[in-house]
DNA sequence: GATGAATGAGCGTTCATTCAT
DNA sequence: AATGAATGAACGCTCATTCAT
């Protein structure tokens, strides 16, 4: 039994990765708590010390998915060792990167229609979607004037086809698929090219 | 009771949309045989008479929805009244013509994880998107040769793109999106172009 | 398996009859559906094919029991063989002699402080009350004044009386006591006298 | 976190005090040691140290209740400055002036039927209302002879009486009730009268 | 063909209780 | 003396499924 502060922390981490796999591999509704305790090796009650209900369990695993995304996200980003191409190709191969965490937040929509309580998380989500289409067009704007981008189009749309082919990404963590980030740099080929 | 033949017909045909719209809606795990029924106005027993139990509810549905976006695809690429790009973009747009149906079967990868009955339903949809990557390829190929089509890439990166935005395409059913068949012909238009 | 419609009819009895037993005996709080289901030879399931929840098995257990009190106190009251002063005893014996009946519904007060769906039968428990209150004072102001009573204080002062003793007579049915019928005969000659 | 003496004592305090609340809104079985340990502002931990379980908890606040009605039905007896229809007047009116107090004592023989542990108390209980009954015999016994009683029936009867209605006034507690102080000297009126 | 009664497995949740700190 | 973490048993309830009618 734990007792002190750090490890009353150190199981509820174990609750938040056990029921991140669970969730993943079953789905919200399949999943139960006593999957989840079971595999943190604990009891059904420990997680209702730690959470209020299924929902709250939920509900902190997907924030912990999405800031895990969002902090990726920005570490690309702000890296010094890329080059810009770099920086878009790493960004757009998240999806693939980070593939259970992005479908694991891409059930929260439908979720959300159902159960009340996952609205505030799909606020969440869409802002960061929403910030994603932003990142996209702000940074080609910003690389198109300063001559490191040029594109094979107008900025909006070459914006809104990184945005759907990163949604289209999404998928492509569930089924075992041949698209690799390879792919991706034929992809901004394709809309835009890197003068030397 | 007796029921002529297409009455029972007519039965199991309202029993599949109310299936329909109950999955849609509920997810296939939070959907009830009682509330299918119901909406069908008939009882649960119903339902068990036409079919063997809840999973094979769920194939029989997702079959129909597959095999209404194959209708609506072979449509498409078969008229004789569309341009080549108009073909192209009508089935781009096809996520979003039938966004409900799309984001219906883009829930059973998920669902075979975890129930086995949905794997030779997997297997058909796997199929499909199998063929409907071929047929970007094909389409291609062919209308680059016969000159109505220039793209601006090679044809493999031109088709898996079509491929993957058609996939970003799926969830912008769910949410409220902006996304729209105009968009569509701009990134057509990054990717080709149609020499008149 | 119970299947036609009398033997459903029987069952939800059989439900309800074990229901008042166990809403007895152990208290609506303590009584439990598998302990109802069990003494029924049912299973929980059967309970909830007859009744909503747990208190809606609780409302209509106490409304049988209301409505048993009331049939024997119309009985009572309308009969044609017992004088006025065998009547008055009758009713006033009737929480000695139907004790389980008024001990059940005399949870019913505190639990509907704590559970709104007994609000309902709380006002009908409070309604029936109030009957057997204006039917004290009636009976007495009629029978004075047809001769058949003579009060020894004034009407209304003895008919509180009587639903006072009424009331205090609850409680014996939980407790092995030794008020009895023929103490109501005395307590009735201190508030009045039959004049032959 | 030492704690001196009267600091311990005064929390004990503050649980019973808690304890009685919550006990008497929601009735053994719906009350928490979650619920009595926050009114006091203390954990579970602290109801554990003060008392072994749940059961002792009530039982402690039990007798508490329990000695407080014997206390003032005591001061009532001895007072001096009372004539003796004031002093019947004021016990018979303790159900009403100690309504809650009757009430939380009034709920444990449903509860010892099921609970063993409750079976002293119980007894203690008992033992109270045969006091209670031997009390109102020899006060009536003893005060007419003195000749400051004058009874209008035997003895026996009369202390009946009075017992069954001080029970019967317990219930009065629970509901928002018209019976008052008043209608007990009507009563007591009815039953004897007090020669000056 | 379809209904309705009944089953039974399973799940979310509560809560008394224990115990290291 | 008191806290807070964790356990485990029990309960209400849902729901897929069966089956006599």
């Amino acid at each position: 039994m734990r007792k002190t502060k750090e490890d009353a922390e150190k199981t509820r981490k174990q609750l938040l990765d056990a029921a991140y796999d669970v969730f993943l591999e079953q789905g919200y509704d399949a999943a139960t708590i006593a999957e989840i305790a079971g595999r943190a090796q604990l009891t059904r009650g420990a997680v209702y010390w730690h959470f209020k209900n299924k929902e709250e369990v939920f509900i902190a695993v997907v924030e912990q998915a999405l800031n895990d995304q969002q902090d990726k996200k920005i570490a690309y980003t702000q890296s010094s060792e890329m080059t810009v191409g770099e920086k878009l190709k790493a960004i757009l191969a998240l999806p693939l990167e980070m593939a259970e965490s992005y479908r694991l937040v891409n059930s929260v929509p439908e979720l959300s229609a159902r159960i009340p309580a996952f609205l505030d998380v799909l606020h969440l989500l869409q802002e960061r979607k929403q910030n994603l289409r932003r990142f996209f067009k702000e940074f080609l704007t910003e690389h198109t004037q300063d001559g490191s981008i040029r594109l094979h189009g107008n900025v909006d749309t070459a914006a809104l086809m990184l945005f759907v082919i990163f949604e289209g990404l999404y998928y492509h963590g569930t089924e075992q698929s041949d698209i690799c980030v390879d792919n991706l740099e034929d992809f901004l080929s394709v809309i835009m090219d890197f003068p030397a």
